[in-house]
RNA sequence: GGCGACAUAGCCAAGUGGUAAGGCAGAGGUCUGCAAAACCUUUAUUCCCCAGUUCAAAUCUGGGUGUCGCCU
């Protein structure tokens, strides 16, 4: 019973499937602080894009890493696992309970599992040469090179996905490790147990809100947000302008299509996304799921969710 | 009313006698330092309907229905 108490709560889902809600009850009713786990929401000035929880929600309870970064910086998995696990230390420190809220997978992944990043330096110009490769000779190319350094890696990783196969060609030469060493690393966290809540909707109903939000971040002002990233210098070369809602608005600024066209790509992106967010969380066994289309009020589903959340929780804390 | 064109998956569409390309949407999946990224798999027992020609028809012939265009 007095256990560590070293819960953290994720709650996590589908873009527009109203994780930001939840989250606050959750800090509300567990002593809680908000830590994102979200890709977009990290950077200042993305505000309506990135569907960012307004003023008001933020003022609710304490949200760390949201508006951190600037729109220019890079950021990556690596350095989001150090900034949110010092948060969870930081929020343990004062009593609190860190939540986790938010959709990027990977991000998740980094704070489940001891994920070891430091084996994978970052050597960009290694990288740039490897592209160059694969540019002048093809991909095939590249994946044969790889297939001659780990046969295994190279089995697993498609030809086409240029991306993975420089990666690992990249873990194999620069750490003389292998890709299986990397794996082993790929363990249950151990310093805190994760209560973990999944929110849906039925598809249907899921596809209708990005439509429909989609919509009203157009009428509050994407465009002028795009506008005003556009004016400091930010191009799709920037990670951030990578986010879905940025990507297709500055072609449109450019005047490559018409807004109808920039708002149909960015509805349509937005549902391939929500669809592999899902294949993603599927993974999770040890998550409890809540089909919000199956609650006939918002306020008996967040009764539900916090009720298994507490559920859950006592039980995790009881077992230390 | 007359003339002409067209009719293939949810949508766009290729296919003019030999057993239904491709794209989009949809569905499923992969994921270890760009992850709102990158990548993979999958989707018509049948071509508007009926009859005919033929060993063989989405493809040819006749009729019907529908859509579009032009003319009066």
């Amino acid at each position: 019973m007095q256990g560590n108490n070293r819960s953290i709560i994720i709650i996590t889902g589908p873009t527009a499937v109203g994780k930001t809600k939840y989250a606050i009850e959750a800090a509300k009713a567990f002593r809680g602080e908000i830590i994102s786990a979200d890709s977009m929401q990290i950077y200042k000035y993305m505000d309506i894009g990135s569907a960012k929880p307004t003023k008001k929600e933020l003022a609710l309870t304490t949200h760390h890493l949201i508006d951190i970064l600037e729109p220019e910086e890079e950021f990556s998995a690596a350095a989001y696992q150090d900034l949110a696990k010092n948060c969870i230390n930081k929020v343990f420190n004062i009593g609190k309970i860190p939540i986790i809220s938010g959709g990027t997978g990977l991000y998740l992944n980094s704070l489940i599992y001891d994920m070891d990043f430091s084996i994978m330096p970052k050597q960009a110009e290694f990288r740039e040469r490897l592209e160059k490769e694969a540019r002048t000779y093809g991909a095939e190319h590249l994946h044969n090179k790889l297939l001659s350094l780990d046969k295994e890696a190279a089995e697993r990783i498609h030809p086409n996905n240029l991306k993975k196969v420089i990666r690992a060609i990249e873990l194999l030469e620069l750490t003389g490790g292998g890709v299986r060493r990397f794996e082993e690393s790929f363990v249950t966290a151990k310093d805190y147990d994760c209560v973990m809540i999944g929110l849906t909707r039925n598809r249907d109903e899921l596809y209708q809100r990005i439509d429909m939000r989609v919509d009203q971040m157009i009428s509050a002002g994407l465009v002028d947000e795009v506008i005003e990233l556009q004016s400091r210098g930010l191009s799709e070369k920037n990670m951030s302008m990578q986010g879905i809602g940025y990507k297709e608005i500055l072609p449109y600024l450019r005047g490559e299509y018409d807004l109808n066209e920039a708002v149909r790509l960015i509805k349509r992106n937005t549902r391939h996304y929500a669809k592999r967010q899902l294949t993603w969380f599927r993974r999770y066994t040890d998550m409890a799921w809540f089909n919000l289309s199956d609650f006939k009020t918002d306020e008996k589903a967040i009764s539900s969710v916090i009720d298994k959340v507490d559920a859950v929780k006592a039980a995790v804390d009881n077992q230390e």
